[in-house]
DNA sequence: ATGAACGTTAAA
DNA sequence: TTTAACGTTCAT
């Protein structure tokens, strides 16, 4: 109180730190960790930006050779294949993978799988029935390999607003919008795809069931928002002065989704073009 | 309505 | 086990 300085101006918000600014133009070594400052912007599967094209990357070549991504389309591409050996069926195939890939995405997806994710997912288990007829791939370009749909999407991970769904946008959603659902932290495979699927057991249907049912789970920052980007501690709001005892994160860092009630987050169910969304067919 | 404190969860 | 931070409760 005395020296009344409580984080002054709220409009210079992010701005807070223009004393931190000194701590900002240096090389942003950002990695003060100890006694509260984070350095460590989000969570794993956050920081490591995917593009879609690393969840279609395994999509072809999955079918060739059965290692599929372990670590996301990484460098690790002149793998040796043991020449495919005698093919069991198709399906068990596809199915041993979806298992291994499904299992690897819901570590880094909280249980919950995102829809390129889920896309190609039923993709590769031969789903595309249940995706909407005439390839109208993103914005219609992405005409004869029906392998790449999601590619032309890859700037969708350039995160934020609408380019972050950019399905529909200009000629309509890719994908039946009655298998998806979709909420400000993504875009999610709903329960009947997963049945449709046969996916129905995997624990993505309860964990998102429970999750939206009962808003129980704790929920995570989209990692998109001004506060999420920003990296460092203003060190003079409340919540970082009372850190020891207020257990919150800086008020300049406060996830914008998470401010929100996690009811009002699922009242953003529209598509992009405004049309109401049909969670099921 | 807002903020502080505490309990708890999740990740390292 | 420690640390970060979300959710809830309570005080103002």
């Amino acid at each position: 109180m005395s020296s009344g300085r409580p984080e002054g101006s709220r409009e210079r918000t992010a701005e807070a730190p223009e004393r931190n600014s000194c701590r900002d133009d240096v090389p942003v070594v950002e990695r003060r960790n100890r006694s509260g400052i984070i350095s460590e912007p989000l969570s794993k599967s956050l920081k490591r930006s995917r593009t879609l094209s690393q969840y279609t990357a395994a999509c072809p070549s999955a079918n060739t050779n059965g290692h599929t991504h372990h670590g996301e389309a990484k460098s690790h591409s002149a793998k040796p294949q043991p020449a495919t050996p005698p093919q069991p069926t198709v399906s068990a195939l596809t199915a041993a993978k979806l298992d291994r890939t499904l299992e690897q995405v819901l570590e880094g997806q909280n249980g919950l799988l995102h829809f390129a994710q889920a896309a190609a997912l039923l993709k590769r288990a031969g789903m595309e029935h249940m995706l909407l007829p005439g390839g109208m791939g993103m914005g219609g370009s992405d005409s004869g390999s029906g392998t790449s749909d999601l590619e032309g999407a890859s700037a969708a991970d350039s995160v934020g607003g609408v380019a972050d769904f950019p399905y529909g946008v200009g000629g309509g959603f890719p994908f039946n919008p009655g298998l998806f659902i979709m909420t400000p932290a993504g875009v999610f495979l709903a329960d009947s795809a997963l049945h449709m699927a046969g996916l129905a057991e995997y624990p993505v249907q309860s964990e998102l069931a429970s999750a939206i049912n009962s808003g129980k789970k704790k929920r995570k920052r989209c990692g998109m928002c001004q506060p999420c980007r920003r990296r460092i501690n203003c060190e003079t709001c409340s919540s970082c002065r009372n850190r020891k005892t207020g257990h919150q994160i800086c008020k300049f860092r406060k996830c914008e989704e998470l401010k929100k009630k996690p009811s009002a987050a699922l009242e953003k169910v529209m598509l992009p073009t405004g049309a109401a969304f049909r969670w099921f067919q």
